[in-house]
DNA sequence: GGTGATGAATTTTTT
DNA sequence: ATTCATCACC
């Protein structure tokens, strides 16, 4: 075997000197399927960019042979920057990316497969809503008792799936009067008029090609020697059949991921498809990574001990070498104001013990949380930054400036047009919007369309879905020739008397200076003609003239814009960039506390974590549990066990006796995780002096001095019954070997397997006693059924 | 077509 | 409490 310089000399190459024996298990299992569980803090990043260098360095493959897939911008920026670093040359056009610019980029070349132009263009969460609720009005359908965020988000969750909308006809939807399947396929429909995708139909559509087309999905095998997915437990249905469509030849696949770190379920992710994965692959080899290089002991066995009650998971037990360090903190607070206060007074302790402002976060369980420590923050003048806001591309400001540039490179793009016609006002509203409507449809229109044939035998965009459903046939896309943009509509109402004269007059001015604008492209640099643009359009000068505290903020985020545009050559590829990267450019000035939500935190540490709002129907969260039962909890449990992770010395939990909630007071519950702290590892402290709260012993004398006490049995009464948790004695931590495990038959039901019940739906196998299964139902919680009355899957 | 009042909803978030 | 959308009215 050809062997690199970096592994000829006597000494083993660099990268893999330091890894611990797992993580080195991890790398050098470079063929077959490999399932990494990496727990949290234990070098996740480390061992995915070794194990990339370590193909290259052993000549299994090239770069352009392995695909590397992560879930966000950041995690693929990590990698690069890393990887980039280690073999200091560029990662420059490797297929490292996100599931969704990789599928783009995949997609792109075959787009005319599925009916859209190579240049379509991709839609961001605003365009959808607004398209959903244009085909809903067209359906007669009452947006109040369906709102188009709601339908959007069964549609995504279908799509989620991998169901297009021939599959979907029986399904059913609590929305728009159980048509919801034929909206979907209506809106399906008008994306290929726009020539547009969501992000969904990036995988569904490359998914359909790949499918139908063996001859590229063989190009693609013979391409991607090896197959690289990070956070695995996020996958949700539409990916794991992409991922596995791709790997199905060679079987050269690693994933890496902790079920126990898997939180996205209700945006689609499966936790499924990481307990199936050895299922899915026969032959898999498993490696743990067990050993936490973040936190200390105290924290590291609280959090296992939480984690432990959960049921859906493969197992793992994280030990670390680090000593055991401060006991979690749990305080008990009389109300949200008193424990903003308690946690900026912790905070201000540690601060002038020296530590920097930089590593202390609170994190909180929903963002109208953040709202009482931003205050606190505030009046004490304490440096804070909350993480993950309004994120920058989603401002109005920066999305109506994105429309203006959309509209300049693609003028059919009827959604940009419909954002910014009349931003600033310009006197056309939805009326002049409904005769462009009109016009475009070549229907009711006051003039016959110039250069349409006929009157427009066109498809009503949703009224009558054609007798086919799916929208997207095999060849050819089944958009509507006749149909022409609202920009081509008005370039030509202009010319025609059907329009009021002041209308007439605006649009035939905005239509010219868009003319104008795109002229300006082919001399002057893009960054210059965008500033015009913004300029002459009045829309910097509707900002200017904004007498609002935030308008000044808003000019500068537009020249921040700008700004961004020059790092692009061209306007189209700056677009297409935006389009999948709804990030902030980071501003990080100075020493700050970090505010954030628990799903902001994941992949995030710091010395001092504050964990305010343990309380029932907040924390865990009502909403989840109702939705999706014991499901929902062990997601909820799932993100105690990511918050209480994130610590590297102290986690400082949080409960309060009332709080204000939409302004009325509630006394919560405190939250069941508090339960499952082991005392060992917890030092409880209470600034309540009686029994408020539904479970506070009453105090001697109702003073509030600190206390340590007890958590009394009343809610742990309330919980024995709720959401079919069952209560489990704190393990201990301890340490454990890695293991490589061995193939095992496929055909018997084990534990971690997916299975489906006629009655009681699907769930996972968490015991199995010869013909009995003892089974964890997504909806019912643990039953124990027979394995004849249970298929696989 | 723009403005003010009224009423309902209000987790989490990436691409 | 606050926000956001829709409706009635100017």
């Amino acid at each position: 075997m050809t062997q690199s310089a970096l592994y000829t000399t006597t000494s083993e190459p660099v990268y893999l000197q330091s890894l611990n024996p797992a993580q080195r298990a991890a790398v050098e299992a470079l063929d077959g399927p490999v399932l990494v569980l990496a727990g949290a803090g234990t070098g996740k990043t480390r061992v995915l960019t070794a194990r990339l260098i370590h193909l290259l360095a052993t000549h299994k493959a090239l770069p352009a042979q392995i695909l590397a897939v992560t879930f966000t911008n950041k995690a693929a920026g990590e990698v690069r920057g890393r990887v980039a670093e280690m073999l200091g040359r560029s990662v420059e056009g490797w297929y490292l990316g996100t599931f969704h610019a990789l599928a783009a980029r995949l997609l792109r070349p075959h787009a005319e497969l599925v009916g859209l132009k190579p240049s379509f263009t991709i839609l961001d969460d605003d365009d959808q809503t607004r398209l959903i609720k244009q085909i809903l009005e067209a359906e007669n359908i009452d947006v109040k008792r369906s709102p188009p965020r709601a339908v959007l988000a069964v549609i995504n969750r279908w799509k989620d799936r991998g169901l297009l909308p021939r599959d979907v006809a029986h399904e059913k939807s609590p929305f728009a009067d159980g048509k919801t399947p034929k909206i979907y396929a209506a809106y399906q429909q008008r994306l290929l008029e726009l020539n547009a995708c969501d992000f969904g139909d990036l995988l569904l559509h490359h998914l359909t090609i790949l499918r139908a087309h063996p001859d590229i999905l063989a190009e693609l095998h013979n391409r991607f020697r090896y197959i690289l997915v990070d956070e695995y437990q996020d996958t949700n249905t539409a990916q794991y059949l992409w991922l596995r469509l791709l790997a199905q030849a060679r079987k050269n696949i690693c994933c890496v991921g902790d079920e126990d770190q898997s939180i996205y379920g209700w945006r689609g992710a499966e936790v499924g498809n990481i307990l199936r994965f050895e299922e899915d692959f026969p032959g898999a080899a498993v490696v743990r990574l067990e050993q936490n290089y973040r936190s200390t002991g105290h924290i590291l066995a609280a959090a296992s001990s939480v984690i432990a009650n959960n049921q859906m998971r493969l197992g793992k037990t994280l030990w670390t070498s680090a000593d055991m360090g401060d006991p979690v903190r749990v305080q008990s607070l009389w109300d949200g104001e008193e424990e903003a206060r308690w946690v900026s007074d912790e905070i201000e302790d540690q601060q002038r013990k020296g530590v920097s402002l930089n590593n202390m976060a609170v994190m909180v369980r929903a963002g109208f949380q953040t709202r009482a420590f931003e205050e606190r923050f505030i009046q004490l003048g304490l440096p804070y930054r909350v993480l993950v806001g309004a994120r920058f591309y989603e401002r109005a400001e920066i999305r109506d400036a994105l429309a203006y540039l959309r509209l300049l490179v693609t003028p059919e793009d009827d959604l940009a047009f419909e954002r910014i016609i009349n931003v600033p006002k310009r006197g056309v509203g939805p009326a002049a919007l409904q005769q462009l409507y009109s016009y475009a449809r070549g229907r009711e229109a006051p003039l016959p369309p110039l250069g349409v044939r006929g009157d427009g035998e066109s498809v009503v965009i949703t009224s009558h879905t054609p007798p086919h459903p799916n929208p997207l046939p095999p060849s050819g896309g089944r958009g509507n020739p006749e149909r022409i943009s609202l920009m081509e509509s008005a370039a030509r109402l202009v010319e025609s008397d059907e329009l009021k004269p002041k209308l007439r007059q605006t649009l035939r001015g905005l239509v010219e200076n868009f003319a104008r604008w795109r002229g300006l492209l082919q001399t002057l640099p893009h960054t210059e003609v965008a500033q015009i643009v913004l300029d002459d359009s009045g829309y910097t000068g509707m900002w200017q003239a904004d007498k609002s505290p935030e308008a000044p903020g808003r000019l500068d985020n537009l020249k921040e814009l700008i700004g961004a545009l020059a790092e692009f050559d061209t306007l189209p590829a700056f677009l297409e960039h935006v389009s999948l990267v709804m990030e902030a450019t980071g501003n990080t000035t100075g020493e700050q506390v970090s505010l954030m939500t628990l799903h902001g935190a994941k992949g995030l540490e710091f010395d001092f974590v504050f964990l305010p709002g343990w309380e029932e129907e907040i924390f865990p969260s009502r909403r989840s549990i109702d939705e999706n039962g014991a499901a929902g909890l062990e997601e909820e449990r799932r993100l105690a066990y990511v918050g209480i992770t994130r610590a590297r010395k102290r986690a400082s939990i949080s409960h309060v006796a009332r709080r204000l909630l939409y302004g009325n007071w509630v006394t919560p519950v405190p939250s069941r995780f508090l339960e499952e702290l082991p005392d060992e590892h917890v030092l409880r402290h209470s600034t309540i002096g009686n029994g408020i709260g539904a479970g506070f012993r009453l105090g001697a004398s109702g003073e509030s001095g600190e206390r340590k006490e007890r958590i009394p049995p009343l809610w742990q009464q309330l919980q024995a019954g709720q959401g079919g948790g069952r209560r489990v004695n704190p393990i201990e931590i301890e340490g454990r070997a890695t293991v490589i495990q061995p193939p095992r038959d496929p055909n018997a039901l084990q534990i971690g397997d997916r299975v489906t019940h006629e009655k009681f739906g699907s769930g996972i196998v968490r015991r199995v006693e010869g013909g009995k299964l003892e089974v964890m139902f997504e909806r019912k919680g643990v039953l124990k059924v027979m394995a004849g009355f249970v298929r696989k899957g």
